[in-house]
DNA sequence: AGGAGTACGTTGTCATTACAACGTAATATA
DNA sequence: TATATTACGTTGTAATGACAACGTACTCCT
């Protein structure tokens, strides 16, 4: 156990323990490691979990058939990071999704009981571990609901103007660097990448804002101008 | 504090602990009840906050203001609920948005060291509302999660299509009952409601679906037919 | 029975967007 | 230096969806 150390001092999950703490913690748990090879299913819908998957090594695709056997791959999760823990902390009674192994994978499962349980020694670092679900969580929930507030808007002008409007003000600037090139952007707004480069290019000739790369300005409205809804 | 016992036991942060833990754990959580009137601002952005809040009577909007000052209705609290946990258990610098009054309402704010702190006493209880608390955040994240699924399709076909066939899955029968009317599908959707129940008829005259009201059943294509991404 | 209100489908128009195709500049690769 | 490769903008076209407007059926009143 002691070789994967480093990727779980790092890790969201085991954030704020540290090796000595984390070694009585496994125990704890009694965490269990699984090896996967490429393909293998290491947990199938319709499943009853009880426990959440930690990537130690290789990487695994969380994935959905839909009714008429389409598969659409959900997320890909990478080591240090955790799958199906919103699943088994909601008590879903079964599985929506697939996890599947990409490549050769060491895969850690986490009984959700024992997480929750107080341990007998009343271990301060397993409420350390709790706090870091609960960080997570909560976490994710903001990116989504962040996203979820921009998609939702009905125009591709909209879209932008939210997502540009939070960037302006999360970097305290009318002017401000974005994390995405074009084609993340469109992706990240679930747009075509040619739509949304014409759309800015409309913007900036509009007087609406200019941009040079990643970097880009928001213009105040020199009339009262009505934007969005 | 006596009178709030009702929508205390009912609400999904209280389940599973009784009238009597309450009373001590809303002691041990040093529980403080204010009154808010119409408008009033109970979280303003970019506030440091450190408490998740509670409403016991009334209710609440949080609200986002762009960059131009417009303001947007993110959610509508219900006594019941709770708002800004997410923020406060994501340990967010500063609040992006802002939670206002809609009309005369009590709440309850806890502060989350408080929830985190193992008591002295350590009750049994107090492990309860953690466990509550992550089933409240994933929760929220499955649904966000499943609802992200359906919106980032390109086209509104595919967004019915994923929705749909969700249902089905769900209700593991190609025959199912939605639990929307047509503008609330539009609206979980972000489609207008008219497009949406033209596209419907479409695909019901294409053989694709049969439906009444809301009651649909999905058709298994009679030939291999590309459906969607 | 006579409204009022609501839910839903339909139609037509116009704006928006996806998609394909291509040009160009910048960057990396050999 | 020559050559891919990538990122981005542009254009045109066809598909798509938003929006408004309207007809019909159904429910709820009284």
């Amino acid at each position: 156990m002691k070789n994967y150390f480093e990727i779980l001092t790092v890790s969201p999950l085991f954030s704020n323990i540290n090796e000595t703490e984390l070694t009585s913690l496994l125990a704890c748990l009694s965490a269990k490691v699984a090896v996967y090879r490429k393909n293998d299913v290491i947990f199938s819908a319709e499943e009853k979990i009880t426990s959440i998957g930690f990537v130690l090594s290789g990487s695994v695709h969380v994935v959905q058939d839909d009714f008429w056997g389409n598969r659409t791959i959900l997320a890909c999760i990478e080591p240090g990071s955790t799958f199906a823990e919103a699943f088994t902390c909601a008590e879903v009674a079964r599985l929506p999704v697939s996890v599947i192994a990409v490549e050769s994978c060491e895969i850690m499962l986490i009984n959700y009981a024992k997480i929750m349980k107080t341990c007998p020694s009343s271990c301060t670092f397993h409420h350390t571990l709790i706090q870091n679900m609960l960080y997570i969580l909560a976490s994710k929930n903001v990116m989504l609901t962040k996203k979820m507030e921009h998609i939702t808007r009905r125009k591709l002008r909209e879209k932008l103007f939210s997502f540009l409007s939070e960037q302006a003000t999360l970097q305290k600037s009318a002017k401000f660097i974005i994390p995405f090139d074009r084609q993340g952007l469109a992706d990240y707004l679930a747009v075509d990448r040619s739509a949304l480069s014409g759309e800015l290019s409309r913007m900036q000739k509009e007087g609406l804002l200019t941009f040079h790369k990643n970097e880009f300005e928001l213009k105040e409205p020199s009339e009262s101008v009505a934007r969005q809804a």
